[in-house]
DNA sequence: CGCGTTTACGTCGTTCGTAACGATA
DNA sequence: TATCGTTACGAACGACGTAAACGCG
């Protein structure tokens, strides 16, 4: 059994069991891949694949133990390569970085400048989409860093850091009925109008839409995105109350747009930064941990790496003491 | 990097940083070892040890990082192949269990040859130490089963199944006084007589001491020994009062040693057997959980294999129901 | 000078890529 | 016939073992 047998299995299992374009993948030959197949399967004197005529056909039972274990190889022989190149390579190396659109455009630009002013050679990869996507990319690709909202089921394997808590925001156009109340803003107020909000799949955002029904509400949602921007578009045009993470009522939206606090309508949320309890994290990777979750000091994140679960880790904080982000508040967490 | 590179490595560190004695045991050369180290220091860019001269001086604080990493991945592959092995050699292959003398010689044999008769080609290996050599070899060692009493704190490591409970007895020879008391015998009986015991550090036992302390009496312990046949030979001798395992009074001890049960002056005892949680079982292996732990019906032991860790075994079972191992009773767990 | 490690070198086995072949839809 | 996997073969590489040199106590 050699390492590079697993490799070129796992190769083959994450190219939907097609040698050839493991091979490509992989920058080598596909005679070599399928020959490496065959040693291993015979070194283990099984088959990890039943075979459909020449073709792979499907993985079989064992292969499916096989493969589980090779993945877990692999990845500490990867975490080898990361203790190591800490060692001689400090600010060589990339880092990957699975996020949803709000953290991408309105939170994360400031923490990716100051990241970049300190570690200038470190390749930067954002990879964006709902928080199903995010789970399916940390747990198979090489993803470094998850960062999203809620949801804590859908990440079980992940220590999660929270960095801190937001209300969402209500966007209308600057002249609309909503901004002369001269009162604070009720779920009754919004059910009056047609909403534009996030999807709801979006990872925990359906708690927006049980807020209402716990009053026996029923909301006239008539435009859902996954994109605050977009949501802000259609509410310039007319279409309806938006309602949008805090953070991602920009300044810049104030022009042409009247933003009202939401706090207190909806169950606040709280945004974590998360990566694998099984990963080695070079030190760059730990910098943009501080970065992102500023309040965590150096001894508590230790604490984390030591720590075994998310179980472990909610120990260490109390979630009250962190920041609340706001609409319009540029610098906060940069600031902290 | 290689996975030989990382076999030799800890051949390397198991062999007291000894490049020769490592490249014997892997029973290659030694100039191959010492090459394959410093393409893999390398290929890191980093040291693993440091040399005093020629030798090699210490670990590493980054080496001690990656044997540990190393030593996960040749785990993992050894349960590649423990996995394969299960699919066309299902009667060959090895068990070793390490436990403690009591259980080899008054609880094991016939568990032991129950199991020789369903799997005569697998060879068994019994290796016998205190708890805490018993810890030291299943995590060093090629150990497969840990088979002890109490202690938890030592073995947190390993999935513990519990498989049965047992009293202490009082051993004394046949005219004892102690043998003529018409009622039940109580501690203060015991600490007016000399005491021949287990040696206290052995796993758990020092409850024994704490039960007479607890009473305010100073128990006159006068030899110990961590080995029952050895106590009942000082007993004959007429040295003092026994007290060991029920399990080790045996049937054949009444002809010239008179047994009284002790139960309820000490602590119930609970004896488990352990394997390391990221182990693979083989067949024949969770078959000797099944005839040691006989009251374990295969669904327990299948939730056990899947999970996560002590704690949620302790949530499988009821202690209460375990069986209660007496002395003299042969065959109670082979019957049950 | 013994012990242990490294260097040097020849041998042998393994891997890899190219090219040709076979099977499948 | 296009796609995908296997077989065949020569070239390059890498691992291993023997023999010898080196450093340290």
């Amino acid at each position: 059994m050699k390492l590079q047998q697993l490799k070129y299995l796992l190769a083959i299992v994450d190219n939907g069991l097609n040698i050839t374009a493991a091979a490509e993948r992989m920058y080598t030959s596909q005679p070599g891949v399928s020959k490496q197949l065959k040693l291993l399967e015979e070194e283990l004197g099984m088959q990890l694949f039943t075979r459909k005529g020449k073709s792979l056909g499907n993985i079989t039972a064992a292969g499916h133990q096989v493969i589980e274990r090779a993945r877990i190889i692999m990845r500490e022989a990867d975490n080898i390569r990361s203790l190591a190149s800490d060692y001689y390579q400090e600010e060589e190396g990339s880092l990957s970085i699975a996020t949803t659109h709000t953290q991408a455009r309105y939170v994360l630009p400031e923490i990716v400048a100051e990241f970049r002013k300190r570690f200038p050679k470190i390749g930067l990869n954002l990879h964006q989409g709902t928080s199903e996507q995010i789970a399916d990319m940390i747990s198979s690709n090489d993803i470094d860093f998850a960062i999203a909202t809620g949801s804590n089921d859908l990440f079980g394997d992940l220590m999660l850091v929270p960095s801190y808590r937001w209300d969402r925001s209500i966007v209308v156009p600057k002249d609309h009925e909503l901004t002369k109340l001269d009162r604070k803003i009720t779920l009754q107020d919004l059910a009056q109008h047609p909403l534009v909000t996030y999807v709801f799949s979006f990872g925990g955002q359906s708690s927006l839409k049980r807020a209402f029904e716990d009053q026996g509400l029923e909301p006239d949602v008539v435009f859902t995105a996954r994109d605050a921007d977009v949501i802000k578009t259609y509410v310039r045009m007319g279409m309806g109350v938006g309602i949008v993470a805090s953070m991602a009522a920009d300044c810049s939206d104030r022009k042409d747009l009247a933003v009202i606090d939401a706090e207190g309508l909806f169950p606040r949320s709280t945004t974590w930064i998360g990566f694998r309890k099984d990963a080695v994290l070079r030190r760059y990777m730990v910098d943009f941990i501080r970065l992102f979750a500023s309040h965590i000091s150096a001894h508590q994140l230790d604490d984390i790496q030591r720590a075994g679960s998310q179980v472990d880790i909610d120990k260490l904080f109390k979630t009250a003491d962190l920041p609340i982000r706001g609409a319009c508040e540029e610098g906060v967490t940069a600031a902290a």
